[in-house]
DNA sequence: CTTTTGATGCCCT
DNA sequence: GGGCATCAAAAGA
């Protein structure tokens, strides 16, 4: 898992399309991506290390947990090869533990438990307390895709900087995408 | 259906 | 003080 993370951010992005992601047994299936890069002026890493950016320089692997717009959590994982990448999760198809994700999001439509950054960390329970946690060890899981999956790719969804990066990656056709790709 | 708006915290210059 | 890697509800068409 580790050497699978160890790779320039949209590299990881790509491959983390189909993989299976929980906490405390409540999650599913990685349906979007995003790549942020240190050399990318979208990135919070992109001006160096601060405070609240730390984890995305320590150790691969690790979640970067920060709140977007003083109400939601967002859920990174960092990666490699160099320090200052990280990928964001932005969707899931959910498939384990849909009664505790309907019970925190408070509605039944399974394409909006956990389609966008906000809504999945509210259906999975991520807050800051997770920040700088390993993601490849209890109470997180994530397994690659066993099988190869088609995946898209677009641009980055909210941010004004750096826009023509196509660092945006999907499951082809999904359902429970925050938004549907144009091409 | 699409677009707009308000809620809201905190990091960083 | 400016600017967000957002979302739900309201308003328009």
């Amino acid at each position: 898992m580790i050497d699978l993370l160890d790779r320039p951010s949209p590299e990881v992005a790509r491959l983390l399309i189909g993989a299976l992601l929980t906490f405390e047994g409540v999650g599913g299936v990685v349906v979007e991506t995003e790549a942020y890069d240190p050399d990318d002026p979208a990135s919070h890493a992109f001006s160096g290390p601060t405070p609240r950016n730390a984890p995305m320089f320590g150790p691969v692997g690790r979640a970067y947990v920060y709140r977007s717009y003083g109400l939601h959590w967002c859920l990174n994982i960092v990666c490699g090869p160099r320090p200052g990448a990280a990928v964001l999760f932005r969707a899931l198809e959910p498939t384990l533990g849909l009664d505790e994700m309907i019970s925190r999001r408070g509605l039944g439509d399974p394409r909006r438990l956990a389609a966008g950054p906000g809504r999945l960390c509210q259906a999975l329970g991520i807050t800051a307390a997770q920040n700088n946690q390993s993601m490849t060890a209890p109470p997180f899981r994530l397994e690659p895709a066993a099988a190869p999956v088609a995946v898209v790719q677009g641009p980055r969804i909210g941010i004004t900087k750096a826009v023509e990066q196509p660092w945006r990656f999907g499951l082809a056709g999904s359902p429970f995408l925050s938004r549907a790709f144009s091409g």
